[in-house]
DNA sequence: GTGAAAGCGCTAACAA
DNA sequence: TTGTTAGCGCTTTCAC
């Protein structure tokens, strides 16, 4: 590969005048001296070298993106947003670490980060405390969370953005209800992430404010590990067994799962108890993946705006990055409602008996 | 971030044997200066700067990964795989890309690829013909390919780990036909890999031993981009809908689809129109995506050794960065048939109208 | 308008 | 056994 001392060579100046052209500074020669540079630049093909230049500069056009597990597909379709979007608008690159929720393998993510030199770094659905995340920004990063709220009356080092969880979860009990059910259940993993207590809270508001406070039950299961792909939907089916085998008049006649993969492990362990989605039981799930709409019944679930908020999560660090003094802040997004197959009124025999 | 010299003055050294420390090389001092050095690393918490040693060495521990979308389950599932293993078996990172399957970005990110000093890439499922990437191993890339087959005949300067695409079609057709089958579809999107060529062979294959070759034909959907994980699904869909509308006794009673995601997409557009899978028609994916097993009907599909063919294309990476002598090779793994539950004997009036 | 020189943090001969 | 030295490729004052 050509170095900068090739260009200048064969352009017949020195090095210095080829970095002013390579950093926009133009003006500073003549317009016959730009050309000459500008056509070494091409026939070389010369690429500056960003190892070289970060070492000068102290940044490097660099990302960190922590991701649960790259498998879950919910993760799959944000981060390939965010790749694409830091890449096309901004020309960075995307370092990306799987954290399976470990505390210590998040630590290490950072660790790296910095090492290298990246200086920007988003943080998605981690269970680990806000602290760690402050103390990074400390060292000098500048961090964006998503799936996190601030905590509330503490001013964060670092940006938050996230969808309104409470009225997700608000959104998808109460069209439960409308649709007749009285029993509800919230299934979710134990582990309690902010997004999961917000979620807990849309539910219970919702069903209060019908009135069935006794009727809607929280479950949660306790995951072997934490992954969030396979793992989660496995929950679900295994959560379906035991829901399932409460007796038919106790049982909930509706669920709201946590996120779509918890739901399609709850459909398909449903059917594996015998149960039919719809016509037994509605299930609602949170997230829309794409694959909700492939589903038996196809899952009626709540939309996120996945694209407009990759854009909010890049532009937020890239705003920072440029200039530190940028406060930090909470960017929140609407869900809505996606009506599918899997919501239908409860069975006639078990609504009667309540 | 405290750097060598701070250690190296905090121990009273110099540079150099700190230096010497990090890289291995504690026989060359006494005991006590080795203990000194230690100490003084683990008080500072310093961690040597990447980007330093890259510009001395020549070498990051980095990896580049190209994928056509993250957000497609597969890659989303292999691409956890190579960064789980690359990162606790040799302390590497992920830089990754998507490319849409598109030739530019493909380039492009190769060029930052080696701007960024990275020498080793692991390049998934690429519909851009091998030349680029020969290229790129010229230009002193180390390049594992994954899903494409190695040119017969010609000695690559590439790695390539693939399953044995031509067998795991014919596992496939063949579970079809003992169920009865004589009229057979291959579902495929427009653009011609060299996977997916050698699993119409395979299907013919298997097709023509049956002494089906009448009873055999391939279908191609144009995808309106190719971007291999929403695109594909939708595929199936249309392409269902088509094969729905052809006269009853015409019609395929089984598919076979070129991946999972394809057959989620087919099982749907079936439904749509009206056909139940398995009893209208049998469907069998290829990939064995954990979401095949959460269907309804579960999807019966051929496995891939995800875990085992990443731990391949990580150790070929890191031997061939380590010696660049080590010759290239070709790496085939085994697929396996996972009956589940989209598979029946053909519709019983159809099968007599043969 | 252009160039010389210093230095970013580290490694690896080579000296001592 | 340890230290001195000379860069790796680039950016950026500061002179000219």
């Amino acid at each position: 590969m050509s170095k900068i001392q090739d260009v200048a060579s064969r352009a017949g100046v020195s090095a210095s005048t080829v970095s002013n052209v390579l950093n926009g500074r133009k003006d500073r020669m003549a317009r016959e001296t730009l050309a000459r540079v500008e056509a070494a630049i091409a026939e070389l093909r010369y690429r500056p070298n960003t190892t070289a230049r970060q070492l000068k500069t102290g940044h490097t056009p660099l990302l960190g993106l922590l991701v649960p597990s790259i498998a879950n597909p919910m993760y799959g379709a944000i981060a390939r947003e965010i790749e694409t979007q830091a890449q096309e608008r901004h020309g960075f690159r995307i370092m990306i670490g799987n954290t399976y929720r470990d505390k210590d393998k998040e630590a290490r993510f950072f660790d790296d980060l910095m090492a290298h030199g990246v200086r920007g770094v988003v943080i998605i659905s981690s269970l680990v405390d806000e602290q760690h995340f402050e103390s990074a920004g400390e060292r000098g990063l500048v961090v964006v969370s998503y799936d996190r709220r601030a905590t509330p009356g503490v001013d964060s080092g670092i940006d938050h953005v996230s969808v309104d969880n409470f009225e997700a979860a608000r959104l998808a009990t109460e069209h439960l209800i409308a649709h007749g059910h009285r029993r509800l259940a919230f299934v979710t993993a134990a582990g309690i992430t902010m997004s999961r207590r917000e979620k807990i809270s849309g539910f219970h508001a919702a069903a209060a404010r019908a009135g069935l406070t006794a009727g809607a039950q929280v479950i949660e299961g306790t995951p072997h590990n934490e992954y969030g792909d396979a793992v989660m939907s496995e929950l679900g089916r295994l959560e379906a067994a035991k829901i399932a085998a409460m007796p038919a008049g106790q049982r909930p006649t509706a669920v709201l799962a946590v996120n779509d993969m918890m739901a399609l492990g709850l459909m398909a362990g449903l059917r594996e108890a015998g149960l039919s989605v719809p016509a037994d039981m509605s299930v609602v799930g949170m997230d829309d993946v794409f694959l909700s709409a492939l589903m038996q019944p196809a899952l009626t679930t709540v939309h996120l705006p996945v694209a407009e908020m990759a854009h909010t999560i890049v532009e937020r660090l890239m705003l920072r990055l440029a200039d530190a003094e940028v406060p930090t802040g909470e960017f929140m997004f609407q869900p809505s409602l996606v009506s599918r197959e899997s919501v239908a009124r409860p069975p006639a025999s078990k609504s009667k008996s309540i």
